[in-house]
DNA sequence: GCAATAAATGATATAATGTATCATTAGGGT
DNA sequence: ACCCTAATGATACATTATATCATTTATTGC
């Protein structure tokens, strides 16, 4: 299911690999080919589909091994990101763009279709969170919220899915 | 660990079985076995770790399956939590009063002793999250956040943990 | 360019977690 | 006591994740 263009993904590889290098980290084949497949998918992938789908397109294997050190590696670059209620990961959505995660991030998880929109927090989402927690002592570090809900598509779709 | 008093420990298990038996379920030996388990942590535990514990105490072997399968009806039950960030359960903090789980329900998970603050959701940060999905179509359903940080006690002790 | 070094990946084994299936036991109603 | 259903036990297995060491690939200094 490519979701998305030649082009726009040979952009997305570009940008990914300027920001890996201004990290002084490298962006290998084996990490191109895990990102790759995560930028084509529609939905988040687990480890071990993007495992299989990394082996459906090459002859030499993969051992599971290198992908969950490749997504702790695209992770730490801030090139993918991990949703933890369902333990899959999603490319972000600002890789050419020169967005920096300072806010909180909010995820938004289709129910219907498996989509994924990332959304920074509002100031008033975080406001209202942050005051929340107050009122039992606690002090927030959280920097990621996975919300399931109903995208627009599948909220205008009868069926409910794609 | 039992940080919870023999006494209010029957008295939340008196009421767990009269939660059931309202929803025509029961409360077995080995699902109050688990329960109590639960009730006693501090902290949240996984299935083998509720497993284990169960295990310590009694001469009969519990099994695995048994575990997940309990914990499940205990979830139905509203007795018992699932976090799925961490993948592990906490006893519900509204056993004993006639709490029901309208609002959304929030979990302030402290990074430094793990324990859990269950919180209903204050209208200002439904509204606030709500609002901020609203702009990129989303209907929101989840019923259920989790957010890390820091407990009073924590923030109050140097060492940051207990 | 080439050796020395470090980084990344391959390969294998194994741990940890979760589920499927069927046999057995325990409770509740008649 | 008997039947029927719910719950649990027992076993096997699938899935997910990690530990460890060998090998390959890249980088640096010369």
């Amino acid at each position: 299911m490519p979701n998305v263009k030649q082009s726009k993904l040979d952009s997305l590889l570009r940008a990914a690999e300027v920001s890996c290098v201004e990290n002084g980290a490298r962006l290998t084949r084996r990490r191109r080919q895990v990102l790759t497949v995560l930028m084509q998918s529609s939905s988040p992938l687990s480890a071990y589909e993007v495992l299989d789908l990394c082996n459906r397109s090459t002859t030499s294997a993969m051992p599971a091994m290198s992908v969950y050190r490749i997504l702790d590696f695209l992770e730490q670059q801030l090139l993918v990101h991990r949703l933890s209620t369902s333990n899959k990961y999603v490319s972000c959505a600002h890789i050419t763009c020169d967005h920096k995660h300072f806010q909180t991030t909010h995820f938004l998880l289709c129910e219907g279709c498996s989509s994924v929109e990332e959304v920074d927090a509002t100031q008033e989402a975080s406001d209202a969170l942050e005051q929340m927690a107050k009122t039992v002592g606690f002090k927030l570090t959280t920097q990621q919220f996975e919300l399931s809900g109903i995208c627009t598509t599948c909220q205008n779709s009868v069926s409910g899915g794609v």
